[in-house]
RNA sequence: CGGGGCGUAGCGCAGCCUGGUAGCGCACCGGCUUUGGGUGCCGGGGGUCGCCGGUUCGAAUCCGGCCGCCCCGACCA
């Protein structure tokens, strides 16, 4: 029996001061989770309810395709770790300890080495192959910074899955079975979502798709085409788009240097030669450092390069596709690299260095798309550009897409926007990237050793439930889709304990109880006003009154929570389970 | 890691500049009152003023160091 007056349920009028996020503030107001420190986060009784039900969803879709629930630990030797290289590679995010024979241990912010290094031992035969395997367990990471309550935290329960296959072709099989798993467990928690392409990270491998929650807390934009992004989705990082066309004047035989004093900046170029933006080539300059080794005996690559990226004025790079295109990690170059190498901040070009240029995929279909048409660049000489500049007639390049998408570029003709969305799961495809360092092979029908081949899916609990409440709130506060609900009802008894109203409400939370719903009672000696205040900040889906206006007619009153719609006239207590039933189809 | 801000009761805040033994609202406890949208009145409990050190007759207040938390950015499977 879940009676308000004894359930731990903190409610708050007013929210944390610091809270900043919808979710953070309702989830805290409401009595849902409490902080303990940054990124810490405990759930109390009614806000386990709804992690728990999301765990239910995603543990039902999970078995559904055949992965099979194990535990493994969250602290772990660093050896394992070490094997595959990302003990090394990974900087601050991972928590690192030592138990008390010295030994370095970590705790594990994904389960890659663990799935994996047990599976080595196991897995001998093709025939073993392929099967999959989830859990849910705590990741822990040390986040540079934790934020939005309970949306980004240093430890969080992750239901975590991978496959195992014999071959790429059984991979793809896994991944198209998981995607479909994903599209039914979001559906089914009743969230607003779309799968994106994605950036593998550092999780390494080949082919990725993260889903995504939009929500004004998210911390990922996303580019979308038609409706809903049904006929494109990608996140920003890794987007490409049809830049917006622009005109180029007419270049003259060879570039004309033009005296430009002061102008620094794209904004102040253009508007000093009164050109649009996106005519001019901005200058990036950036030092590449390739990457480091991640597997063991990989070798290193060579020292830390200059590279000039140019693109559109109007075009900002996004670093995560740079790096991919020049194969390491970027930063900008400094002052004095600049100085050296090219020439003065401000007026940087092409022509007159030796640096190589990498040229924005989009400037070369702007080249293209105006024939003849030339560029201002940067003179490398302090107060003058140089104006009708041709790439590849006037300098060497190498081209990449490394810009980001903005809206109004266009994928197939469409049009695309830009959302900002939380990242509710993901999924890899990891290839060998483990099976390989930690000896995870099999004999295949020619005895032959092969490594496994691999995928890994993540989806966060806590996400998911505070993406909802992001999702689905008013003034009022939280509207739960009803699949994760912390509870189904919320029968608000009014008047005192051991008044009528109070009396019948408890049969109402019976026969309701009885019918199949989860049910919270309240049975509080508090006002009305309170009761009901309540009741709208928790958010269940459905609620019925019990007061003794209609009750004298042997009435309850009924309202849906989202969109606070009143039912006419309430529900007769007489067959009120049946008439439950049937309004609870329709509420979403 | 860079920039900014904040630590005083469960939550939200004032007091600090100008040093003199801590206060308001909500919540909580007791009594009465009220009973369909946080009712009103009376009485009450609760705080190492983040921590350590310094200055001073005296420090929430001034000075130094440290810790914690939040926001923006960097970063982020």
């Amino acid at each position: 029996m879940t009676r308000l007056s004894q359930l731990l349920l903190p409610t708050e009028r007013q929210p944390p001061a610091d809270a900043e996020a919808v979710s953070h503030q309702l989830m805290v107001r409401a009595g849902l989770v409490r902080q303990m420190g940054a990124g810490l986060w405990s759930w109390l009784p009614a806000g386990w309810r709804v992690h728990q039900k999301v765990v239910a969803i995603v543990r039902e879709e999970m078995e559904r395709i055949g992965a099979q629930e194990v535990l493994m630990p969250v602290l772990q030797p660093a050896e394992l770790w070490k094997r595959t290289g990302r003990y090394d590679a990974i900087q601050g995010e991972l928590f690192r300890l030592k138990d008390r024979k010295d030994a370095d241990m970590v705790l594990a912010m994904t389960h890659e080495e663990a799935m994996t290094s047990h599976v080595a031992q196991i897995v001998r035969s093709y025939r073993d192959l392929p099967f999959s395997l989830f859990q849910f367990q705590v990741k822990e990471r040390d986040e540079p910074r934790p934020r939005a309550g309970v949306l980004r935290t240093r430890e969080f329960v992750m239901k975590d899955a991978y496959t195992f296959d014999r071959d790429e072709a059984g991979l793809q099989e896994h991944y198209e079975r998981y995607r479909e798993a994903y599209a039914r467990v979001y559906d089914r928690s009743g969230l607003r979502w779309y799968e994106v392409e994605s950036d593998t990270g550092m999780m390494g491998g080949k082919r990725a798709h993260e889903y995504m929650a939009p929500c004004a807390a998210g911390e990922d934009d996303v580019v979308l085409a038609g409706p809903d992004g049904a006929s494109y989705s990608a996140n920003v990082e890794v987007a490409s788009a049809d830049a917006q066309p622009i005109a180029l004047p007419p270049a003259g035989e060879t570039p004309v240097t033009i005296e430009t004093p002061g102008t620094t900046t794209i904004a102040a170029l253009a508007e000093h030669l009164d050109r649009p933006a996106g005519s001019l080539l901005k200058a990036f300059p950036v030092v590449v450092t390739p990457a480091p080794a991640t597997v063991k005996g990989e070798v290193p690559a060579a020292k830390p390069r200059l590279v000039l990226v140019l693109l559109r004025g109007d075009h900002e790079v996004v670093e995560i596709k740079l790096e991919k295109a020049l194969g390491g990690t970027v930063r900008q170059a400094s002052e004095q690299e600049i100085r050296d190498r090219i020439g003065p901040p401000g007026f940087l070009g092409p022509i007159g260095s030796d640096v190589p240029v990498l040229l924005d995929a989009a400037a070369e279909a702007t080249t293209e798309a105006n024939d003849g048409g030339g560029w201002v660049v940067g003179a490398n000489v302090v107060d003058q550009h140089l104006d009708g500049v041709v790439p590849g007639r006037d300098f060497a390049y190498e081209i990449a897409d490394v810009r980001a998408v903005v809206a109004g570029d266009t994928v197939d003709g469409q049009p695309v926007t830009i959302e900002p969305a939380i990242e509710v799961g993901n999924i890899f495809q990891l290839m060998t990237r483990y099976s390989e360092p930690l000896g995870a092979t099999f004999l295949d029908e020619e005895g032959k050793e092969q490594p496994i081949v691999m995928g890994s899916y993540g989806i966060g609990p806590a996400r998911i439930a505070a993406a909802a409440v992001e999702q689905f709130h008013d003034e009022q506060g939280i509207s739960w889709p009803k699949a994760i609900a912390p509870f189904d009802i919320e029968v608000v008894a009014l008047g005192k304990q051991g008044t009528d109203e109070q009396l019948a409400a408890a049969k109402v939370y019976d026969e309701l109880t009885a019918a199949g719903f989860d049910v919270l009672l309240d049975d509080r000696n508090g006002g009305a006003g309170q009761k009901l205040t309540d009741a709208e900040l928790l958010g269940c889906p459905l609620r019925i009154t019990v007061g003794k206006r209609s009750l004298a007619e042997g009435r309850v009153e009924a309202q849906i929570r989202r969109g606070q719609e009143t039912i006419e006239g309430g529900l007769a207590l007489d067959g009120l389970a049946d008439a439950v039933r049937e309004l609870w189809e329709r509420i979403p």
